[in-house]
DNA sequence: ACAATTCCGAGTGAAGTGCTCGGAAATCCC
DNA sequence: GGGATTTCCGAGCACTTCACTCGGAATTGT
């Protein structure tokens, strides 16, 4: 594991974004067919199962998906592919999209205190609808599909 | 200083971003005006001078801005306000616009390695058009400009 | 000479990243 | 009921990045 650029680069999403974000697309490929362990997930996706533990206690705490304890037990998602979005994935496993704490989704008046006309806000507040709107326009099930149509003729 | 957030945040942009681009549209407003000197942002922008110092370098580097030493000296545009975009300022001081490694800009094949059809890949790469455009489709002269306008009826 | 200023490199405490480990609790199969 | 499987939970740890500061050299105007 560890793709992770040494270079500085902006807007990285780390591995938690990255990982989950497998995570969810695989459970969606696997939609309607029961629990499925991560272990499984682990295996196919190439990733280090002990750790998905960890970013799947956040997607199941943001109600995204659900988990079955026992012998055949595993996770689901807890609504259809089609209900979940790129961007619910990224907030659940990275906080909400906001370049700057002025710019919070959701309140609009958390602005910068002593500059009341902050010349840069105008980047962030753009910056923030353009990746919210992004990532709130593709679901698990297109990904999901992309992903299978591709496979399909290797 | 220090307005960062205790909670994480996505697509967080740290204080070289911020910094940095409020230096930028600050020289951009003083654009025509000879040299400007860091003392003098810093005091306005109410910014840590030493700070500044080391990230003015990285824009000088990357052809942003060009400065003049000794007394009297300091920094200006190194081109007109018009011709510099959001997105230069972001990548010279938080390199290349890249959500993930195979995502990277203008290397379209530098992809997975071991997974040629990885279905998150659409996610990082729709998110990476659509970032660049947002800040490439910004100017210093826009945003100097909808400052002192909105300064002008405080 | 002297003050102002850019240039340069090193250092530092706190936080975030990317994991691992150990163990408790639930669930299924025999 | 015993044992295997699996989710849940919290702690810990090496490494890197962040957000700075500090000291000093080089350059330029007065």
């Amino acid at each position: 594991m560890l793709g992770n650029p040494t270079t500085p680069t902006a807007f990285h999403v780390s591995t938690r974004g990255e990982y989950g974000m497998r995570l969810m697309v695989d459970l969606a490929r696997h939609w309607g067919q029961g629990s499925i362990s991560l272990h499984a997930v682990a295996q196919r996706e190439d990733l280090p199962e002990a750790y998905l533990e960890q970013l799947v206690a956040s997607l199941r705490k943001a109600g995204l998906v659900s988990g079955k304890r026992g012998a055949g037990g595993g996770y689901t998602l807890a609504r259809d592919p089609a209900q979940i979005t790129a961007g619910d994935v990224v907030r659940a496993l990275e906080g909400p999209i906001e370049p700057q704490i002025c710019t919070a989704e959701g309140d609009p008046v958390v602005n910068c205190i002593r500059e009341q006309n902050c010349g840069t806000r105008a980047v962030w507040v753009k910056l923030q609808s353009t990746i919210a709107a992004a990532l709130d326009g593709m679901t698990m099930a297109e990904l999901a599909k992309s992903t299978s149509r591709e496979r399909a003729h290797v």
